[in-house]
This record gives structure tokens, sequence and C-alpha cells, in this order.
DNA sequence: GATGAATGAGATTTCATTCAT
DNA sequence: CATGAATGAAATCTCATTCAT
């Protein structure tokens, strides 16, 4: 991975990010990286290969992200650490996630993959907890993610705390 | 509102909200209209005019849908009328909700218009129910909106039913 | 089949026969045309469509004159005509045939589509003039076409009728 | 010469010969010699150096193969041995001759370095033998090497044999 | 109101060639 | 000698938009 191709991969992801993928011309993520048009198809063979290296070190980076909160013993640090990864995200990964939540919305078929480690763990500990319906509470809280990251990349309302704060207490967390 | 006009406004919208807005050629929305290209530009101007004037109709068939649950007199029922809207979407209006939600992250500013009257609603309710900070609670039924968005229109798992019970449940609604 | 039309097609026919098809640019058929290089790919899809409704067109022309010289009665007649046919060549379709005989050169599967019609009138005449091996003496006939296309389209020797009139003896034709 | 070289050189020739000089990228070239895309125009200098080399290369093969044909003293020997060059050539320089015959369609001026051996010891075979236009025969004999090379390298009939016999009894040989 | 030919700008992709290592 | 990253120009193709009919 060169100096450049890293340089493409950054342009290309908050572009694509901030104004969509079929909206941002190769020609502009090439400006971006102060590289020229060609060395982007040297590199990734295609516009779409760009995305999928982009998706692909991006999934790498969320699994590792996942692993701390999905280690824990503590079923209810479980549901925790899950419903608090929206606010807890960083900035450097704001646009990776902006743009995993804007493809949802136009590929064909839905990606699945990001959210399965974390519906499986959630699953898991609602079933320790003796939720009535694990699986379907696990959905929702899957659910709850996906609003809350409408509201933490989009939205950003005034008193984000006090979301936070009435989410977990749904939960008898804190 | 002419014939072709109403059949302009129906394929664009079905193709914007399966592909996306900048993946559409305006050659692909008067192909599937049955339309020359030409007269998608005599009614709508531009491409973005077809896009605004999709967008208005949608709006006006929003807000009749909301009419009815904002105005029972019972706060309870109306937060329960609002977190069942998601659930009771009509598949008439399915590829305009889609729409919405896609947009939402390819806009450079986030459309507060489609949620604003819910929100007030939802705290006007959250007030008369005493809740401690009904600003706030609005706003996680909003998140909550949001996320069930994801899985009606996109997600669909098997068990939405459950998760429509779990989440009445919180509210203490049925 | 409008003005614009007809144009491209001339000028892709001149450029691809004299310089090749893949040595030919669009931008350069464009500008011979004198028309806009998108109108191209509107009226042909593609620079291969472009190719197909040359040949399409060039085939049609092909058999109008091959018409004449396969109805004769006499089979002397017959060999005579074909084997006349290179040298009765018109400037007109000169550059089409130049066309034709340079892509059989590049394409994977040779197209025999051209000869059918005349080695089969070939094989029937050769076999009325009691020729021990009709079909092979077809497709020397054939080759020496073959072969004369060489000259007339390329070579260009000095003495033309010289070599008519010796091939026009090894078939006891004038 | 070294070794990547002489790939380079034969890769060259094999992908010219079937799809075209003009249509072959120097990519391609490298990718199929294995070897990097720089080392062709260290080698080579340009794409159309490459061409150069190879025919070079060719040319001295051609005219070693040539050699032993138009030393024969007898001059029925001689017609015989150059009728029956395309009928002999090796598999080795099959795509050598593929790509000397396409080239002929695609170069602004006739190359005719290949043919004029051939055309001059034909010239005095003929004259040797009486023959009262020996230039011209010469040249109806290089229009039948031209027509045998389509047969040979393009249209592969299935009785190549009759067509060889025929065409040596026009000529009174065997 | 409606068509469809036409355009010009720009998008994606390819390619011959250079150069630092 | 050899590689492979990099470039800039050009090639193919798409697209929003205009306009004569």
């Amino acid at each position: 991975m060169t100096d450049k191709q890293e340089k493409i991969l950054q342009s290309a992801l908050t572009l694509f990010a901030e104004y969509g993928y079929a909206a941002t011309s190769t020609s502009k993520v090439a400006k971006a990286a102060g590289v020229s048009e060609g060395l982007i198809f040297r590199h990734f063979e295609n516009k779409e290969g760009l995305l999928k290296a982009i998706m692909e070190h991006g999934r790498e980076v969320a699994y590792r992200e996942y692993a701390s909160v999905l280690a824990k013993s503590d079923p209810r640090a479980v549901v925790q650490g899950i419903l608090e990864l929206p606010f807890r995200m960083s900035a450097e990964h704001y646009h990776f996630w902006k743009l995993i939540y804007a493809l949802k919305w136009q590929t064909e078929t839905y990606d699945h993959s990001f959210a399965a480690p974390l519906r499986h763990a959630l699953t898991d500990a609602f079933t320790k907890l003796d939720y009535a319906n694990p699986a379907a509470e696990a959905e929702v809280v899957i659910t709850l993610i996906d609003g809350l990251a409408v509201s933490v990349l989009l939205r950003r309302p005034d008193d984000l705390d006090a979301v936070r704060q009435s989410i977990l207490t749904k939960y008898e967390i804190s």
C-alpha cells in the first residue's frame, strides 16, 4: 500500500460519504488526493473496486472496534457497550460510518455483515438476562442503533446525552 | 397534471428510490415512463425540479397520513400512533419513504420538515404524560422511527411484530 | 436514417478502411462527419455497433452487386462474372471492400457470409462444366478473388489487364 | 538478445497477429510475456519499435525460407516451390505471416519487400519458360499466393490439397 | 403537448510512456 | 537489467439539457 494509494482511499471515503458514491466523480477523487486520475484505476481497477477497498478496510476497523465490547462477560455490559457504540464513534471513523449508512439505501441487497456480530452478541446477552424473546429484543437494539446513527451522523440534536440516558434506562442499565 | 406527467413522476420515484437520485439518468426515467426525454424537461424544468415535485407531492401525502394520528386527544394514543407509523406504511408509499430516507444521507443539509410535526406532537404528549425531559424523549421516539424505517424498508426481519410489541411495552402502551 | 446518421456511417467507413477500426477513434469519426461525438453513440450504441451498421449496409450492397452475375444461366458466364468482380469494383465501394478485407485479419472467427453465395454459384457452375472436383475448383476461384482483392485494393500493379487476361485464359474463357 | 527480450518479441508477435497491432496494448504484451511494462520500452524504445523488431526478425526468417526455393535452376521447380510456400508454412511461422498479411491492410503504403524477391525469381522463371508476358504471369502467381494466405491462415478449407493440385495443374507442374 | 435529433460537457477507463529505485 | 508506481493525454461512453418540428 503506497502513500498515494492511501491518499486515494482517504479522499474517496471522505467524498463518497459527503456527496454519495454516484455523485462523486473519479476526477474529483483524484484531485482531492493530489494524484493523476489514471492512478485510481491502476490501483483499484474500477470505481467500484475503489468502493470495495474502502469497505474492506472499514470492515476490519469496525470489527476491531466491536471486539472490546463483545468480549465482556457481563451481559448487561455487552448491551450497554453496543448501545453506546454510536455515541463513542470517533471523528476518525465518522466518514466511514456515514458511507456505510448511505450505501444501505442504495444497494440492491441489504448487507448484513456489519450488524451480524452485534446481533449475535445481543441475542446471547438477552438470553442470559432471561428476556422472553431474545432475538426480537436484539432486533430492537439493532433498530435503535440504526436510529442513533441518523442522530449522531446527520441530525446532531442538542441533547444527545439525554437521549442516551433515556435509552439506557429502558434497559435498566445505569 | 396530465397522464404522462403522472407517469413520469411515478417512474422517477420508483427509480430514484431503487437506485438513487444521482445514479438514475433522465433517459432511464423517460424510458420507464414510456415518454420522450424532452417531455421531462418541458414539465419539470430540471432533473432537480423533478425531484422537488416528487417531494412536494410526497409531503402532502405524508402530512395527510400524520393528521389522523396527531389529532388524537389522548397523549398515549399519539405516542402509540406515531410509533406505529412505520408498521402501517402502505405498499403504495413504500418507494416514497425509501427515497426520503435515502436522500437524508445525500444532501448537504438535513431536512427536518418531515419529522418536525411529529417531534412537536411528541413533545406535547410527553409533557402531558409528565416525562422528566419531554424534548429528549421525543428525540428518542424519532430515533426509533428512523431505526424502524431501516427495518421495515430494508432489513425486513422475520419477527417484525415482536419488535413492535417490545417497543410499545417500553412506553407502557398495550 | 437521418442526414447526420448517414454522414457518420460514411465517415466511419472511410476512416475505418483507411486506418483500421481499432486505430480510428470515435472522436475522429465525429469530426469527419461534422457531428458531436455523443451522436454516434445515440444512433449506434457502440463503436462496435457503428461497425456492424456499416457491415449490414455493405452486405446489402454487395449482394445486390452479386445478383446480376449469379443470375446468368451459362456456367462459363458465371465463372467469368465472378472472376471479374474485383476488376469491376466501383470507386464508390472501394472503401467498403477494403474494410471487409482488413477485418478478415482481425476478427476471431472468419466471416464466411460474403463469400458464401459466390462459392455456391461456383460449385454449381463447375459441376455443370464437368470439372472433376467442383468444390475444390470453387475454392481456387475464391482464393483467386482474395488475391485479386489485394492487387486491386492495395498493390495496384501496372498491368492489371494482363493479369485478368491470364487468369481468364486458365479457365478457357475469352 | 536476453531471455526476456525474446519473450516480449514472441508475445507481441502472437498478440499483434491475433488481435491486431492497434488493438493490442503494451500492457497486454507485458502481461503475456510475464515482464514489467517498463522493460518493453527499455528494450524497444517504442510500441512501433517493438513492431519493427518483429518484422526485422521475421524478414530474416522469411528470406532464409525463400533461399532454398529460389536457388533451384529448373524454372518449373522455382514456380512450383513458390506456389507451395503457403502450404509448407510451419506452425512456428504461422503468427508471423498472419501479422504480415494483417498489416498490409493497415499501413498507408504497401510494403513490397516481402514479395519482391519472389516476383523477381518468377519473372526470371517465366521468361525462361517462354511465357508471352512473364511480368504479368509473375503478378498472377503473387496474387495466387496472397489468396492462398487467406485460405491457409484464415479460412482453412477442408480440401486444401485439392486446391494445391488444381493450381499446380494450371502451371503444368505435377 | 409531445417527439426525437442533437449537443457539449463531463464521467469512466485505457494506454503509451517515464522515472525512481 | 528489471520493476512497478506514476502520469497525461486520449478513447469510449453517458448525461442533462435544448430545440426544431
